[in-house]
DNA sequence: CGCGATTTGTGCACCTCTTCACAAGCGCCT
DNA sequence: AGGCGCTTGTGAAGAGGTGCACAAATCGCG
C-alpha cells in the first residue's frame, strides 16, 4: 500500500492543499473530463479551451470551467488547457497514478462479462482475482484468471493487496460478500447486486443497477407518451391529458 | 393548488397518475422503493412505516415520505403505507403497467451478458430483439433471441414496437447506433459506450460508464490513504511535497 | 367515547450545485 | 510597444434537494 504523492502547484510551498475537498459532484464528472481528454490528446491536439472540453464531455462550459478551479488553476487564459498537463493532473487527484487491484466476486452471467471487459485494464485498474462461491464455476478461467472460492478471498486479498471489490452476485449473496469484503479491509466497494449493503463507516460503496436505469427510463417514456396525444390506445393503463398543459386541475382518474 | 386525491375504491382502478411534476431525484429513487416494497410483499408484509422502508431501500425516512408525497397520499397516519397499494401506485408513475420492447444493440463481451440478464425481464421489460454489425455474430441465438444485423433495426423496430434501446457497442459505433434508434422513434436510450451521445431535444439518454465508477471510488480510496498516512508532520502537513509532476510513481500510461 | 400512541405529510432553514456575467490575464498582430 | 481578441477564473444569484421538527390524522383500547 504505497501512497502516493500528489504533484504540488508550482509555485512556492503552500499554495494549493494536497487534497483539496471537491465537490462531490465535481469528483463524479472528472472521469468524463478524462476520457476526453484522452481522446483529444490521440486526435494529436496539444491544448483545448473550457467549451472544447465541455461539449466533448458534454457539459455546460461553466461547470468545467468550475471544476477544473477546484484542482487549481491548470489553464491559461486566452489559450485554454494543456491537454497532457490536465490529464496527468486529473489522474493525480483520482489517485489514478498507481493501478488498483479489483476483486471481482461472483462470475455468473453479468460477472462473466465485467471480467473480461477491457474497459478497466484501459483505464487504471487491474482485475486482480476473481472469486465465485459456485464450487462448479471455481477452476474456470477468464480472461486469464482463475476462478477461485470465495472463501479464498481472505488469503488472496492480503496477497495482492486488494483496493477495490467488485460484487456481482445475487442480491442474496451480496451483503454477506461485502461483509468479508469489509472483514479483509477492502473500503471501496462497487455493487451490482440489486440490494442495499449496510458497510461501516469509511467504507464506499457505489451501486449500479440496471434494470433502475431501465425504470427510470421508463418513467419518462410514459410521461412523453401521456404529454402527447396518445394515439392508439391498446387498451391499457394509460390515457391522455386532454387539456394538456392548461388544465390544472384534471386529475382524471386513471384505469389500471 | 392541491393534488390531493383519496385512495378511494381500489377495486378495479389500482392508481391515479395525475402526471405530477416529479422531482428527478424522487424519479431516481422510485425504482429502489419498488423493489424494496417488492421484497416486503414477498415476506408477506401487508403495511410498511416510512421508518422501515427507508431502511430497507437505504434513505432518510423524512426523505421517503416527501418522496411518496409527491404521488399523492397513499399512507395511513398512524399505521403507514400499504404495501400492494403503493408498488401499483409506483409502477404505475414508472410506466411499468405495461411491459416495454427494449431492443439491445452490440453483443459483444458486456451486450451478451445483458442479454442473458433475468433481471430486466423480472423488472418489467421484454428484451424484443438483439442487433449487431459484425455479421459474424448475426445469428447466434442467445436466451431463446436470434442476433440481427444492425440494419434490420428500422424494420424490427416497427414491427415490436421498441420503446427503449440499449447500446452496449465499442465507443465509435454507439452515436450512429443511436442515430438509427433515434430514427426509427426510440426516445429513451441506456448508453453503455464510454462516450457522450449527441441526440435531438425530447430524447432522453442514460449513461453508464463501468470504468467511470471505479474510477470514483478510486478517488475517495486515494484520499483515504493520503489522510490516514500523513498526519504524522503534524498541522500543516499537506504542503511540503517533493517531486513535481515528474514524480516517481507517476504518469504511467493509463487509458488509450 | 375520548385519550394516548403512532405515523404521515409538510413548512422551513440549510446546503450543495448550477448558471450567468464579467473582470483579469494572456498571446498575437500591427 | 501597445492594443485587441480570446479564454480563464470567480462572485453572486438562482434552482433544487435534504433533513429537522412538528402539526394533523388515524387507530386501538380502556
Amino acid at each position: 500500500m504505497s501512497q502516493h504523492r500528489h504533484p504540488g502547484a508550482p509555485g512556492s510551498a503552500g499554495a494549493v492543499p494536497a487534497l483539496p475537498d471537491l465537490p462531490e459532484a465535481t469528483v463524479a464528472r472528472l472521469p468524463e473530463y478524462l476520457r476526453a481528454l484522452h481522446n483529444l490528446a490521440d486526435s494529436g491536439d496539444e491544448t483545448v479551451s473550457s467549451e472544447g472540453l465541455a461539449a466533448a464531455a458534454g457539459v455546460n462550459s461553466a461547470k468545467l470551467r468550475k471544476d477544473l478551479s477546484h484542482l487549481g488553476s491548470y489553464g491559461t487564459r486566452g489559450v485554454g488547457y494543456d491537454v497532457a498537463l490536465l490529464i496527468g493532473q486529473i489522474e493525480s487527484v483520482l489517485g489514478l497514478t498507481q493501478r488498483r487491484a479489483v476483486a471481482l466476486v461472483g462470475v455468473g452471467n453479468l460477472g462473466h462479462a465485467l471480467a473480461g471487459y477491457d474497459g478497466f485494464a484501459s483505464r487504471g485498474f487491474r482485475i486482480a482475482a476473481l472469486f465465485d462461491a459456485d464450487p462448479a464455476r471455481v477452476g474456470e478461467e477468464i480472461n486469464g484468471l482463475v476462478v477461485q472460492h470465495v472463501d479464498e478471498l481472505s488469503r488472496v486479498a492480503a496477497e495482492e493487496s486488494i483496493a477495490i471489490g467488485v460484487i456481482a452476485t445475487p442480491a442474496a449473496a451480496a451483503q454477506p460478500v461485502a461483509d468479508q469484503l469489509v472483514a479483509v479491509g477492502v473500503t471501496s466497494i462497487l455493487n451490482f447486486a440489486p440490494c442495499v449493503l449496510s458497510v461501516p463507516e469509511g467504507v464506499d460503496v457505489r451501486k449500479v443497477d440496471l434494470a433502475i436505469e431501465l425504470q427510470i427510463l421508463s418513467f419518462h417514456e410514459h410521461r412523453k407518451a401521456s404529454l402527447t396525444a396518445l394515439p392508439a390506445a391498446g387498451g391499457s393503463a394509460l390515457t391522455a391529458l386532454p387539456g394538456g398543459l392548461a388544465g390544472g386541475d384534471s386529475q382524471e382518474a386513471i384505469g389500471t
